[in-house]
RNA sequence: GGCGUGAUAGCCAAGUGGUAAGGCAAAGGUCUGCAAAACCUUCAUUCACCGGUUCAAAUCCGGUUCACGCCUCCA
């Protein structure tokens, strides 16, 4: 597989540090709040990551940490009049309700920086001690200029910040772009016992800690959004390494950011939808669907409107392996034809050509035309007049499982018809029989009220929800 | 000021040297009691603009315009 590695601009052909096996870290929320659409997009592309790997045969380990401890978290805890620890498992708890709405797999890990206080301070010491970090006043710093690589990642150095550029006034730090690893507790704050007093730690380090401690000193791939290029990911790099001098990520891999007309969604511009707020009115594999229909470092633009062409583009895909599972149910058990034959090995082509798209960087917008183009192929030949067998059927319907498997799509079950709704579509094929159709309209109607729909096929209705 | 993206049809979006995938929407047709779904057909002589390289460019090079991101918490 080919991943576009930030560090060196360009696409590496991923090789782990163990054969057959693949560690990835990703930067998961801090949970002080619900998550936005913005925040989703990680989780459901690093989500896909995941699966293909898993696919093309690798064993997995998917860490991703939740933040539970900082200043957002602190500040909104004031604000309920409820406590850090309390806030934190409360939005833990949302974040698991809503990724799993997502097809968001769990993580193999997940994290919490104030279960790892332990290995933070432990890690601190090591760069302390390295001459890689300075004390002052219960804070402590890590020491930028003491890291000849610092920048490597994002391309920013110290010379060229200049006009322009924010760069807070601190005189506390030998170095503007120094930055915290430990904080001295302020009053009301919560603490931990450290070397430099009472305190909490930095943001950056808890993801050094937590991914070496899980993965080991050197891991295969890491990854988050755009935005933790700099300075979050530069500095995690910079306070593993110096720790212990080895590289820390061989490939780093960053998607880009949702717009709501075309600017950035963020808390911050207040432009944002959160992932509650858009169940309530789509349902949320429309937004996998629409996440995954553009490449995962563009930019993409959210609005209504493109959730509602990506639910319809998934309708398509349900339909399709709906209608096979349909005519599963009354196929012929016979041997293979040899038009099905040629059938099944263009479906097992299809998964081969979906492989190869998604072995190119995570091109889930081709591997989507490459499902697309199948999906007529098997539309055609898996027909009622055909009267496809069961293992033709069966082999068309595992092709596309497999890919939609891999993508997270596809994953409710068939509904099944309650009684009320199966009585009124008996009535009404008595009434076709009868060829009283005004009867037979009238009952349809009453099942979409219902909230069903009746298609009719040569082997009688078919029925499935609105 | 520094670093970095991107511009492909009504909308979304693949495509990094060989003559424009796919989806949504729309129109016509087949099928159907009517539908629905499906299938067939139509829908970019053209890829922001201007030059250049090449037998050949949406793809490579130079320039222009526009849009966006990071440099501050941020996915």
């Amino acid at each position: 597989m080919k991943i576009y590695n930030t560090m060196t601009r360009k696409k590496e052909e991923l090789v782990p540090v163990t054969p057959g096996k693949v560690g990835i870290y990703a930067c998961g929320p801090t949970v002080y709040n619900y998550f936005h659409i913005g925040n989703a997009r990680p989780f459901i592309i690093f989500d896909t990551l995941r699966r293909f790997l898993i696919h093309q045969g690798y064993q997995v380990t998917f860490v991703q940490n939740f933040t539970d401890i900082d200043d957002k978290l602190i500040n909104r805890a004031r604000e309920e009049n409820t406590t850090v620890p309390e806030l934190a498992e409360r939005y833990i708890e949302e974040y698991y309700k809503d990724a799993d709405a997502l097809g968001v797999m769990r993580a193999d890990v997940h994290p919490r920086a104030t279960k790892h206080i332990g290995e933070i301070i432990a890690l601190i010491k090591k760069l302390e001690k390295a001459g890689h970090a300075y004390a002052v006043n219960g804070d402590v710093y890590f020491d930028t200029a003491s890291d000849p690589d610092y920048g490597k990642l994002s391309g920013q150095n110290l010379e060229d910040r200049e006009a322009g550029a924010r760069i807070e006034v601190d005189d506390i730090k030998k170095n503007p772009m120094d930055f915290a690893l430990w904080k001295a507790q302020k009053p009301g704050e919560p603490a931990w016992k450290s070397p430099w007093g009472m305190g909490r730690p930095g943001w950056h380090i808890e993801c050094s800690a937590m991914s070496m401690k899980y993965l080991g000193e050197t891991f295969d791939i890491h990854c988050g959004g755009v935005d933790l290029i700099f300075p979050h990911h530069e500095n995690e790099i910079a306070q593993s390494e110096c720790a212990t001098g080895k590289c820390f990520a061989h490939y780093w891999m960053h998607n880009g950011h949702i717009n709501v007309d075309n600017r950035k969604m963020s808390k911050s511009l207040g432009n944002f939808f959160t992932v509650r707020d858009i169940a309530k009115e789509f349902d949320l594999e429309a937004v996998r669907m629409f996440m995954l229909s553009a490449h995962y470092r563009s930019p993409i633009n959210f609005s209504r409107d493109m959730i509602e062409q990506a639910k319809s583009s998934l309708d398509r895909l349900y339909t399709a392996r709906n209608n096979a599972l349909f005519l599963l149910e009354h196929a012929p058990e016979r041997d293979m034809s040899a038009a099905e034959t040629e059938f099944a090995a263009r479906a097992q082509k299809a998964v081969a050509d979906f492989d190869q798209a998604m072995n190119d960087d995570l091109n889930t917008a081709d591997a989507l035309g490459v499902i697309f183009e199948y999906i007529r192929d098997m539309n055609s030949t898996l027909t009622d007049a055909n009267a496809p067998c069961r293992a033709a059927i069966q082999a068309g319907v595992d092709a596309l499982s497999t890919m939609t498997g891999v993508l997270g799509l596809l994953q409710k079950e068939l509904d099944t018809t309650p009684d009320e709704v199966k009585a009124l579509v008996d009535a009404r094929q008595q009434a076709k029989k009868a060829k009283d159709f005004a009867r037979a309209d009238e009952l349809r109607g009453q099942v979409m009220k219902l909230g069903y729909v009746i298609e009719d096929t040569p082997k009688g209705p078919k029925v499935k929800k609105a």
